[in-house]
DNA sequence: CATTTACGTTTACGCATGTAGACAATAAGG
DNA sequence: CCTTATTGTCTACATGCGTAAACGTAAATG
């Protein structure tokens, strides 16, 4: 029993639908629906599409239970959130990672217990550290690049 | 002189274009096709049509220089990575946030400066850490509600 | 057993996006 | 001045996405 799970993109709308399911674990689409209603101004048919889709890309499972049907998640949160933030620091330099952090950190409430945390990932981190992180950027996309051709 | 910028969405295909805006900052069409070249494979056609959506969206500027256009960024890199970080993190618990940015650190290469920097926003951060964060999610989104309704 | 209700599936439709050809205008060169 | 090359604009088109109505089917109810 294999569980083949590639990496289909979550969309927005369909993100919505998600949290529930990730939230709650086994839903129908009536628990689905009445719990967007108010923040998502959703007709049941919306979700019931956007359940349909979640399901052809295998994101979600269904389980008939009598007449209705459980939808069970194939991708976990964590993963999903793995992905998306994947996509972020694809999209600049490598040098720039720490300092993208860095403004996160700053722009959120954070927890001591958060921070503590942080602080011993960071030490752990250390370990691992490098003099200077290393520009993995197409030549002319990322500034690292400029005193190569004098600019 | 009140250079109004909203937010307009950058999607995947722009973004490489603005790459190359930001990382050299005055650029023709043809020295964006030209880095563009072999990263993507695209026809000069194709960045000419995302050329022009990204003025159309207020993203660029264009000065006439002589026959050519100088186009320029209205949107720094720093606000929209910004805007992109800002996605993720409304669409993830509050409560989770510490945790994303600990995946974050873990999955990437960090310097010695970047450790020490991030270091020192969390000595900061201090300040103004809360013994737990709150939880601003839709009940039914995530876990935190879960004890609410005993399940 | 007939009717109503509930739930998944199919169809729909406009806008966004990725990708690019065709066309127009203008500068450069002969 | 006419031809050619260059560069921006217009048009095009398939697919993805947000949003939802319509439809079919099966269960619940009387």
């Amino acid at each position: 029993m294999s569980t083949i799970v590639v990496n289909p993109h979550i969309t927005d709308a369909e993100w919505e639908v998600m949290r529930v399911v990730w939230a709650n674990g086994r839903v129908t689409s009536k628990e689905i629906i009445s719990i967007l209603k108010e923040k998502m101004d959703w007709k049941p048919a919306t979700i019931k599409t956007l359940l349909g889709r979640l399901v052809e890309k295998g994101v979600l499972n269904t389980e008939q239970e009598g007449r209705k049907f459980i939808y069970t998640t194939n991708i976990e949160e964590k993963e999903a959130v793995g992905n998306y933030t994947d996509d972020i620091f694809n999209r600049i330099c490598r040098k720039n990672v720490g300092n993208v952090v860095g403004s996160i950190i700053e722009d959120h409430v954070l927890s001591f217990d958060d921070i503590q945390r942080l602080e011993e990932i960071l030490e752990m981190k250390k370990a691992f550290a490098v003099e200077e992180v290393d520009c993995q950027c197409t030549e002319g996309q990322c500034e690292c690049h400029l005193h190569h051709h004098g600019g």
